[in-house]
DNA sequence: CCCTGATTCGC
DNA sequence: GCGAATCAGG
């Protein structure tokens, strides 16, 4: 599996939005996480809380592997991908992860997508921001921050090229706003992937309809939820 | 044990 | 550039 421009984009969305490498993975799928991590850090993207960097002093000895490597115990057998079956359920997470508020240095030079300040005021600073991610692997939002995610309308005529006719009248991922439902139809990297594109219901980042799919009310336990949630373009074909 | 991200290094 | 192997903290 190659990184296309539509999976480094969810890798880079996912990423940004906190989910975890695991999640990320599991998403766009015939990646290890492994492999997420490691085109995370070459994209430049990456300073995250990470456990281990967690309590960094200045310089610790460098553990390399020489080559002579010690005489290890067999414990191989490490299964990455295949191994655990780690549900890919990442929209029902039940707690939301803050996202970290960080600088992004934009290493990428020719990035297109870089937002070096936010023009518009953040209304309640103080609040942690809380972003998790819905289904589709785009960032879940609490009603209020509604703060343009992606500014500058991006120039519609000079995109370069349509990646297929198919979509070519559907809601791109450079189509989104938030003017325009970012509910996802079907799964990144499918040929058909797209978003809804409806007028939004206000103030909410999905239109009326997938804002009821978006936000249900907390019903009590036991009591059996007629359909299950069932995301989007249904289950993975895999 | 499980999870996490970071790093190294052979390919 | 890619990602498995490995490391290391929670």
């Amino acid at each position: 599996m190659s990184w296309t421009d539509e999976r480094i984009a969810t890798l880079r969305k996912m990423w940004e939005g906190g989910a975890t490498a695991s999640e990320i993975a599991a998403e766009l799928g015939g990646v290890s996480r492994n492999a997420v991590i490691g085109k995370a850090h070459r994209l430049g993207l990456k300073a995250r809380p990470s456990p281990v960097k967690a309590n960094e002093k200045k310089k610790a000895a460098a553990p390399k592997k020489s080559v002579t490597p010690a005489p290890k115990p067999a414990t191989e057998a490490r299964s990455e991908s295949g191994g655990r079956g780690t549900a890919p359920a990442a929209a029902e997470r039940p707690a939301a992860r803050p996202a970290p508020a960080q600088a992004s240095p934009a290493a990428s030079g020719g990035g297109a997508s870089s937002t070096p300040s936010q023009p518009v005021p953040n209304p309640a600073p103080d609040l942690p921001k809380i972003v998790s991610v819905g289904p589709g692997g785009f960032l879940r939002q609490g009603p209020g921050d509604q703060q343009a995610p992606i500014p500058p309308a991006p120039p519609r005529r000079l995109v370069p090229a349509k990646p297929s006719p198919e979509i070519a009248d559907k809601t791109s991922l450079l189509d989104l706003s938030d003017k325009v439902c970012r509910w996802p139809m079907g799964h990144p990297g499918e040929p058909d992937f797209h978003f809804c594109g409806e007028p939004v219901n206000p103030g909410f980042p999905y239109c009326v309809e997938h804002c009821g799919r978006a936000y249900q009310a907390q019903l009590p336990r036991g009591v059996r939820r007629p359909p299950p949630p069932l995301p989007f373009g249904g289950p993975r074909v895999r």
